[in-house]
DNA sequence: CTTCTGACGAAAT
DNA sequence: CATTTCGCCAGAA
């Protein structure tokens, strides 16, 4: 994240806001970036640079799984230290884990009105 | 300069 | 339900 621009500088910002023992899905940070889809957020996690506290580990798919891939179990056990429990098909529960998103003052550094927020966030999984 | 390649997910088929 | 399509970043070769 050399130049403080780019889209993948501005998804590490927001996952950075992504508190111990909380998880994020790929779409739910894209709904939050104008002109950021998940694919991206997946790519920008795929090349985190490391030593900056980016906890690239509770970023997982929609359907409440680490994305299957070489790496996978180490990110699981990342999440497992921190209390996010799996269930046998290998799932977190949604309701139990999810992140509620950004604090207020990203909400007003990035130009998003509470209201606007709401209306994203009512549709997270 | 071109081509390739990655940790997604909604909508269409 | 399963499978396909497609969006269009960033860095390496």
């Amino acid at each position: 994240m050399q130049h403080e621009s780019g889209k993948f500088a501005t998804i590490y910002a927001l996952v950075k806001h992504i508190p111990k023992g909380q998880v994020a899905s790929y779409g739910m940070l894209a709904s939050l970036l104008s002109g950021v889809t998940a694919r991206m957020v997946g790519y920008a996690m795929a090349a985190t640079p490391e030593g900056q506290g980016i906890p690239w580990h509770r970023v997982i798919n929609s359907a409440g799984k680490v994305s299957e891939r070489p790496g996978a179990e180490r990110q699981r056990q990342c999440l497992m230290d921190e209390g996010v429990l799996f269930s046998k098909s290998g799932k977190v529960s949604w309701p139990a884990v999810r992140w509620q998103g950004p604090p207020e003052t990203w909400l007003s550094e990035n130009g998003m009105d509470f209201m606007e927020f709401l209306t994203i966030q009512s549709r997270w999984p």
